[in-house]
RNA sequence: GGGUGCUUAGCUCAGUUGGUAGAGCACCGCCCUUACAAGGCGAUUGUCGGCGGUUCGACCCCGUCAGCACCCACCA
């Protein structure tokens, strides 16, 4: 791989210029590319959860894809064969809109052009929508196997739709039937119960009197839906309900329509609520359509499927809107005198979730899946998927969210899979012209199945597709080239190798849409599981916690977190395709509040560094730009730590020479030590899907261990060591830095390339890509607790002249005398770093501290005075504060060595501890409490 | 009606077998010290939502209450 050799860095850190070359290099060297290496162990696979090409990525697709990018990235370095499976969905609903929508900009429908022209429409919107997509995934530096990337609408992936359809059609698993569906009158599609939300709205209770047809009196009814009653079948009353048990039976007649209904009596009743007379209209409520099973009931529907009322109810109504039709009936009722109030009441109002609109139960034919229904081995395909994650076999993290997995699964009803779009996989299904039904792989299948059965008519192809989640679920093994031939799957080595995967990163809200169903059909389908473990992320929200949407004008593209983005073109952005462009005023508004100036470009790597920081298990996320600034600027660090090894090591001896003599100092191998606990740190946290815990160790790795105090040791032992140890310190500075880059690499793949390619060589490292390199492991016998503990004691005493200088209010500029007492050797060999690092002029080493009045440090058995002219009363003051804080936690301490209980009770390791705390703490008391008196 | 999560420094959040409360940002003081001012050094900051309980010891475990958020459900 080329990269200007020599070059020194730039002054600060580019994100813009680092990320434009780095990723057609890696793509096109092919380092994305699935392994297939059978002599390895391990498989790390990871399913991309499908976009839809229904326009661009935003904040949630950035998150979840930069902690699938980690792991892939971690795991093809670890040496696993890996593969990050990528595609798109076909989003049958949502992209049909979009589109629709377009054309509605030109005012052209979808039946002007007819259903082949506007397939071809959207056909050409994909190709767009998919692009901008895979672009946007690029910018983020995501690492998938592109030239795997698959489309649900594929042929491939549409054959395991049509297999996957005819086999449970087959088993009896997936029929076709005129039920009550949820139905979309704007869309004219029946819609599953997911795509339904409940919205508490406020609306009326109608009371409305319904005369017994015998004339001895009346019912009064309660309903929030009036105009429904021209399709009641009968009035229900609990059967022990002492105010109507006694009308059981008799006939009431049915106002504005000619006809008299019976009295029912139902248990599902509940006397307490409404006036405990309930009218029922099977044909549309899910309830009534129960009770008029159980009770055989006619169904009368009276609207048409764009919730017209139809030609089943009165003349009068008939072509109204189903909500014009409800101010006319309560007119009329009102009129006829039989209504009897309206009171304020709050309802569940049931809404379409991409169109917003009132959905109405409607009975249609329609194809579901069997939920419930025992299978062969007597278990339903529900029960199966319920057992793959009780076993354990399926694990979710956090663990909770298999309660809600359960949960749904326990109370689940049978799934509505077609839907009268264009847009999708078309039903398998053929029909003759009496009825007579073929589920086939295609049609001359199906006239084979018409010849078998004795039909020989026309045969017409179900004009409905499928549900978009019909195929999303397949996506585990339609992606791997999955046939259903058993033969030719054992033969596939992606199938073999990859299913399960390893791994389904995903947001909470589409475990019901997906991950269940997915478990459900590749469990029943191919025996295997989909993937052993299920991560759970939540939902990125604005800063003050709000749901990002468009209609909100809240949303943010990760895009423009990397480049920045002007105010102007930030507010056009949000402002334009609005559903409803009134809301553009309040957006801008807002837009111009929260960000002034615009958006700063941050860069992938922080962007990602930040998703990996916020990854906190079972929580949203309150994006907070300041942690991205926060994380930029970590970069810069990197980079700059970075640009002073290589003006140190560029050209000098790195100890690349192994025959050359290397002395490692203690810093040196205390700054080994803590790089293998960084390691073995961040194997745990990736093993345990902690992004915020790994982000967090490499950020205290880079900035606090090596940059804060792992450089500056080494500056001085550039300056002041032998050969040897000049070239130990060197060889160990790059070293470790190589090291380093490796282990953020996951997370911030661009910078660590960028620098790696400059550092490796000096590390004695070779390779193109740092993305191909080993990822490093930790090693124990490098860990040195000697070299720790002397470190550790330097740290202290630097940190406590540090604090004396300041409290002294010494400026960083002035050099001043150190007195130490404590054990002499040990003090030699700091003194040049304490020297250094905390800005000495000298470190004179006695026997014990001279009189006189001077700032005075305890550290262990160390005792520092910094020689400088001090202000007795400050010093004083200062001594006092100290003084009473470890009086304070002597007494802390000594009343729990004094409780019998604990001592008896508490480890004995407590115990011991508890001891030394409080023997430390006396003894430097007693220091401190004799310098007090020195100063009077 | 069921279920889940959250409540820790001014803000955003960590805190993994119960054993001396942490980070980043913000704020304050001193510094342009030759990797980095997107920086360095230092300082400050908390009845860990309330109340009980278990324990020698509770941010952590149990109970309870409060507030916030979310999910599921057929009350006409």
């Amino acid at each position: 791989m080329e990269q200007a050799k020599n070059n020194e860095l730039a002054k600060s850190f580019d994100p813009k210029h680092v990320e434009a070359h780095w990723y057609p290099k890696w793509e096109q060297a092919g380092y994305f590319k699935a392994g297939l290496d059978t002599n390895k162990q391990e498989s790390f696979c990871i399913q991309l959860p499908p976009p839809n090409v229904t326009g661009t990525l935003h904040m949630g697709h950035g998150f979840n894809q930069t902690l699938m990018d980690t792991l892939t990235r971690y795991h093809r370095m670890k040496g696993d064969n890996t593969l990050w499976q990528p595609g798109t969905d076909h989003a049958g609903i949502a992209t049909q809109i979009v589109v629709e929508r377009q054309l509605d900009a030109q005012g052209i429908s979808r039946h002007d052009l007819g259903r082949e022209k506007f397939i071809e429409k959207v056909w050409e919107w994909k190709e767009y929508s998919g692009n901008t997509i895979t672009k946007q995934m690029r910018r983020l530096g995501t690492s998938p196997d592109w030239s795997r990337e698959r489309f649900t609408m594929d042929e491939g992936l549409s054959q395991s739709v049509t297999e996957t359809f005819v086999r449970l059609f087959n088993e009896g698993l997936i029929y076709r039937g005129k039920r009550l569906v949820n139905w979309d009158p704007k869309l004219h599609t029946a819609v599953s119960d997911l795509e339904v939300v409940q919205e508490e709205e406020d609306g009326f209770m109608y009371h409305i009197r319904y005369p017994l047809a015998d004339g001895s009196g009346d019912l009064v009814v309660a309903t929030t839906r009036p105009e429904t009653m021209l399709g009641d079948v009968a009035v229900m009353v609990h059967p022990e309900d002492e105010r109507y048990k006694h009308l059981i039976g008799k006939q009431v007649t049915l106002p504005l329509c000619d006809r008299t209904i019976p009295v029912i009596a139902d248990d599902y009743v509940d006397k307490e609520f409404g006036t405990g007379v309930v009218k029922v209209t099977p044909a549309h409520d899910f309830n009534d359509y129960a009770v008029g099973q159980r009770h055989k009931l006619e169904m009368i529907s009276i609207l048409t499927l764009d919730a017209k009322i139809n030609e089943h109810a009165p003349e009068k109504y008939r072509g109204m809107d189903r909500f014009d039709a409800r101010k006319q009936i309560v007119a009329d009722l009102e009129a006829a005198g039989v209504f009897v109030k309206a009171d304020k009441h709050k309802l569940k109002v049931p809404r379409g979730d991409r169109t917003g609109v009132v959905i109405e139960p409607m009975l249609t034919d329609q194809w579901f899946v069997a939920m419930s229904k025992p299978g062969d081995g007597g278990k339903s395909i529900t029960e199966q998927a319920l057992e793959c994650v009780s076993s354990g076999e399926i694990k979710f993290h956090p663990e909770n969210w298999v309660n809600t997995y359960n949960q749904w699964l326990n109370n689940i009803q049978d799934w509505c899979i077609s839907r009268q779009l264009w847009w999708g996989h078309q039903i398998p299904a053929w029909y003759g012209v009496n009825g007579e039904v073929f589920v086939a792989h295609d049609e001359v299948e199906a006239r084979h199945l018409a010849d078998k059965a004795g039909y020989a008519g026309q045969l017409d192809r179900d004009n409905d597709v499928l549900d978009t989640w019909f195929s999303s679920a397949l996506w585990p093994f339609s992606t791997l080239d999955w046939t259903g031939d058993a033969a030719k799957d054992a033969q596939n080595p992606f199938v073999q190798q990859y299913l399960p995967s390893s791994v389904l990163v995903t947001g909470f809200d589409i475990i019901f849409f997906w991950v269940a169903r997915m478990v459900i059909m590749t469990k029943h389908i191919t025996g295997k599981i989909p993937f052993k473990d299920v991560y759970v992320h939540g939902l990125i929200r604005d800063a003050e916690g709000q749901k990002m949407s468009k209609s909100k004008g809240n949303v943010l593209d990760p895009i423009d977190l990397i480049d920045g983005i002007a105010l102007d073109a930030l507010i056009k952005k949000r402002t334009t395709g609005l559903m409803n462009p009134r809301d553009a005023e309040k957006i801008e508004k807002r837009t111009r509040k929260e960000f002034p100036e615009g958006i700063a470009a941050f860069g992938t790597d922080a962007l990602r560094f930040t998703f990996a920081s916020l990854a906190s298990p079972g929580r949203d996320i309150k994006f907070d730009m300041q942690r991205c600034e926060g994380y930029r600027n970590f970069c810069n660090k990197l980079w700059n730590a970075s640009r002073f090894v290589l003006m140190n090591c560029e050209g000098k001896d790195v100890g690349l020479d192994a025959s050359l003599p290397i002395e490692l100092s203690a810093a040196d191998r205390w700054m080994n030590s803590l790089l293998q606990q960084a390691e073995s740190e961040l194997a745990t946290h990736f093993a345990d899907y902690r992004f915020d815990m790994a982000a967090r160790t490499v950020y205290e790795l880079v900035w606090n261990t090596y940059c804060d105090w792992y450089v500056e040791l080494a500056k001085v032992q550039m300056a002041n060591g032998n050969e040897a140890q000049q070239r130990g310190t060197r060889r160990n500075v790059v070293r470790v830095l190589e090291v380093m880059l490796r282990l953020a690499h996951p997370i911030i793949p661009f910078i660590t390339e960028e620098l790696w390619q400059t550092v490796a060589p000096l590390a004695g490292k070779t390779g193109d890509s740092i993305m191909m390199q080993a990822y490093p492991k930790a090693d124990a016998s490098k860990i040195d607790a000697v070299a720790t503990a002397q470190i550790t004691l330097l740290q202290e005493i630097i940190n406590a002249c540090r604090s004396l200088r300041s409290e002294m209010n010494l400026s960083p500029a002035a050099r001043v005398p150190l007195i130490a007492a404590g054990d002499a050797d040990v003090l030699k060999a700091l003194a040049p770093y304490i020297s250094s690092l905390a800005k000495l002029s000298e470190v004179q080493i006695v026997a014990e501290l001279p009189e006189g009045d001077a700032a005075i440090a305890i550290v262990g058995g160390y005792k520092l005075m910094l020689k400088v002219e001090i202000d007795v009363a400050v010093e004083c003051e200062r001594l006092d504060k100290e003084i009473t804080r470890l009086s304070n936690e002597i007494n802390k301490a000594q009343a729990k060595l004094g409780n019998e209980s604990f001592v008896a009770r508490a480890p004995a390791a407590v115990v011991a501890q508890e001891k030394k705390r409080m023997e430390e703490f006396g003894a430097t008391l007693a220091q401190l409490q004799a310098q007090r008196s020195k100063l009077g």
